[in-house]
DNA sequence: CGGTATCCTCGGTGATACTG
DNA sequence: CAGTATCACCGAGGATACCG
């Protein structure tokens, strides 16, 4: 039987994984999801084990990547607002699907 | 505006990621879902750039964690079968949706 | 053929303190 | 309020050699 081999040095599923994986991207698009629009102390309140600098750092990769919008507002005190982009709202059936299975897998271990 | 919070110890898209994270699972299973049944020798070859304990431990984790079956033939020389088990089959649509919408990213940044 | 056994590297993550 | 700046750690992943 011959096999279908992909050896694409970036592979697509491989490529999508290093966007959304790390340790906290899955729950910040989720989040941002579920509240449309979330400032960056109440994603900080959301991640309670988050520390500001990795904080920082994910959404900025997430808004590098274009999956996130950053709103600056020029105030004092200052005001920022993270919500999806468009690229990201199409990760939400995917994170939705993963969701409902990872919680039919935790059931499955009760 | 009163916002959507869950803070869960084990958010289960965390949950999730975690059992399908790190560098190579992804492309496994999907390798797995392309060709039904592999072995040993064709998932090395398949993942080209992957040492033997990397492959034995990500098989490994899949199988602890039900997503892959492990077929043992005992004869000379061994022989053995990987292939998806039911929950890793649940997997698929998903990873099917993210390979897509790499494939649509990839395209956007030529 | 299908793995183990050691040793080692490196970067993702964390702790803490400070700032416009 | 929304970040920066440093320094430190540790474990996922890698290199290499060997085994039943």
């Amino acid at each position: 039987m011959k096999k279908f081999i992909s050896n694409e040095p970036s592979c697509p599923v491989d490529y999508a994984f290093k966007r959304i994986g790390g340790k906290y991207k899955g729950r910040i698009l989720w989040y941002l999801h579920m509240n449309s629009v979330m400032r960056y102390g109440e994603l900080r309140k959301a991640l309670s084990d988050i520390t500001p600098k990795m904080l920082t750092q994910t959404v900025r990769e997430l808004e590098d990547d274009a999956l996130v919008h950053r709103k600056v507002y020029h105030e004092v005190p200052p005001k920022v607002e993270y919500s999806l982009t468009e690229t990201g709202n199409e990760l939400i059936p995917f994170i939705t699907y993963l969701k409902q299975w990872g919680e039919k897998q935790i059931e499955k271990e009760r």
